[in-house]
DNA sequence: TTAATTTGTTAGTCATAGCTAACTTTTTTA
DNA sequence: TAAAAAAGTTAGCTATGACTAACAAATTAA
């Protein structure tokens, strides 16, 4: 009895909300989570993520003290990367087998990654060969929840002169998607940064022969590898 | 203004009382559809489907009078043959590109019958182009809505001597299909009625080589189209 | 170190979708 | 045709997961 697992009891809420706590857990491991903080990122009142807090606490999935900050339990962490799982294997179905662009796949994903069972998304896998990445260039975890996970930093923390490889995006916005693409961005693209303008902070970069300016906040949602 | 859609604001509670009215409409079309016959069907309390019904009747799906049978609107047909046709074309993914069996499909086409994309089920319908037919035999509606309806008839209501062609099974309980399966009857199969027993109605029939002795019940949940 | 601001909590309300128990209407049977 | 049974309705309750408004604690700024 080393693991009371609860197999599957959760609503699609508390899973939503399980999820975005990893999420904001990993997307700056230095700053503990929030309760409006979680708010904020999911769209509904403070006084609504309390509640569900507190019943994620008494499930066991999430712990923290009165007026202090968020955590996840090992539990709550599996729940998230399951989900986390389930939407990128998802979204790689969508673009590569259902002719979605990578900007159509994250809103019916945030609803297929809700279905329960088991045998659906690890067949799916395996129909799609054990892809490893999603079509923003996120890793997929396994079957057992193990994941890598991949030195990103975002295009807008590197300085003049400095060169990059893009290996990921933020998915959370259709717009900014379809900007990337139009540009001439994919995952893969080499890009040069020409300027950091102190100004407004905008990026001129040069890839495959194209030069572009782009705005800090666009940079913010592209993840790069620095090679130079 | 011919038609007002209303797309898609309905509640997966919602949707699945319309099917539900719907399948119980084309079971047996010579008696109406009745609330507690609804509230059986789906193992909810007379209640609970009294109060949906006035909902579903508000937003102009059903029309019934005050203590008297349900039927649907042409919007309320639209809407639950378009659930079914998202059912049908899960499970018939699921079980030729997923490896599941067909005892194992309907409970997660359930769910997946809910989400909310009509390019995901236009794409998926194209992908496996265009299927006629799911698994256990039923006609799938195509993107306009447009069905045929196969003649067909209960395994139970053939006579001695009488040969038919196994068209389709209900595919509601797991144990049923499986039983199916072992005994060595699948779609297409030509069964040959050898005795009616007149005690108990069991039926023995002659299929493949194969003589095997069926109860009623068994019987009432194969579809046929007669031969001879 | 007090005051202002931010963050977190609580109380009370609403909608959805179930339930039981009691009631009314309709249908069937005697 | 009157009584019994079945079918349908209503009232009132519960749980989930939103909300606003009011309040308390913690943090930051003055
Ligand atoms: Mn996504
Ligand atoms: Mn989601
Ligand atoms: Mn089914
Ligand atoms: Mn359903």
């Amino acid at each position: 009895m080393t693991n009371k697992l609860n197999l599957n009891n959760l609503t699609k809420s508390e899973e939503d909300y399980l999820k975005a706590i990893f999420q904001l857990l990993i997307e700056d491991a230095s700053v503990k989570v929030g309760n409006n903080q979680l708010a904020d990122y999911l769209k509904v009142s403070p006084a609504s993520t309390n509640n569900m807090i507190k019943k994620l606490k008494a499930k066991g999935y999430v712990v923290s003290e009165k007026y202090g900050k968020l955590d996840l339990t090992e539990g709550g962490k599996s729940v998230a990367v399951r989900l986390i799982r389930k939407h990128r294997l998802w979204e790689t179905f969508l673009c590569n087998y259902l002719n979605f662009t990578w900007d159509e796949v994250h809103d019916v994903a945030e609803q297929l990654e809700h279905i329960k069972s088991r045998k659906l998304i690890d067949e799916l896998d395996r129909f799609m060969d054990f892809p490893k990445k999603d079509p923003h260039g996120e890793m997929i975890p396994n079957a057992n929840g193990e994941y890598s996970i991949v030195p990103k930093i975002t295009l807008s923390s590197l300085s003049e002169g400095d060169v990059c490889q893009l290996v990921a995006v933020n998915d959370g916005s259709v717009h900014f998607l379809k900007y990337v693409s139009e540009i001439g961005l994919a995952l893969s693209s080499e890009i040069k940064i020409l300027e950091v303008r102190e100004f407004d902070k905008s990026i001129r970069i040069k890839f495959d022969n194209t030069i572009e300016t782009v705005t800090r906040k666009f940079a913010d949602n592209v993840f790069v590898n620095k090679v130079v």
